[in-house]
DNA sequence: ATTAGTATATCCGTAACGGATATAAATGCG
DNA sequence: CGCATTTATATCCGTTACGGATATACTAAT
């Protein structure tokens, strides 16, 4: 299955650490990236679906928070599956970087 | 133009420590990825056509090498534009393994 | 009230991937 | 030597994914 197209990365990344709505997931992405990657709506909701098919991710219950409960949106929370595809998506990258680095490509390690 | 494809990236990893004939990019990049990426012909070398035309990569003068001269071999390089757009691939996946480890995706980092 | 922002969804053209296939030269080996 | 395998490049084409445009409608702010 791997690897993981960007856009499916970046969507794994942001449910990773707790559920969200899809223009959650979008604004998410865009700060993550600090505006590098920019991901428009049929991007989302396609590859959300998708991922669904896939059951790397699953659709949560309603929030039950009695305030911000705007009926329009749909939460989305990683699956044990999602949750293993990214870690080792990470690890995979994170070889790539360890190779680029080898390669005098990127400075010191920032961390 | 970013974020690049994992065949893009591969490619011009492989060719940022010298030039390669098309084989040994192959070559490179399974065993940078310890088989995890097994990138086909058809992906290889329609790669290498759109890079050739993005002048990412050039074609490279012949080996004077009078040994190793296989005719068949057509060798590429990097160019500017290439290491740049190599250079801030890394630097993009690097920020993404950096978010991945906040998140708690990976483990204490190796290098 | 009207505008801007939030939120989801689909359509569809384009680009990219990637397996299959073709071709042929170089190499290894019994 | 003769033959199989590996090396090497190339194209074709079906399938998938991306991503801008567009549509719809609710919410919030002034």
């Amino acid at each position: 299955m791997e690897p993981l197209t960007p856009a499916v990365f970046h969507i794994l990344l942001a449910l990773a650490d707790g559920e969200r709505h899809g223009y959650a997931i979008m604004q998410d992405v865009a700060a993550a990236s600090a505006n590098t990657f920019r991901m428009g709506p049929g991007t989302l909701y396609g590859t959300l679906k998708r991922l669904l098919a896939a059951d790397l991710v699953a659709e949560a219950g309603e929030r039950e928070d009695p305030d911000m409960n705007d009926e329009r949106r749909r939460y989305y929370s990683i699956t044990p599956n999602g949750r293993q595809a990214v870690i080792s998506e990470a690890k995979r990258l994170e070889s790539l970087v360890r190779i680029a680095r080898k390669k005098s490509l990127l400075g010191v390690p920032a961390r």
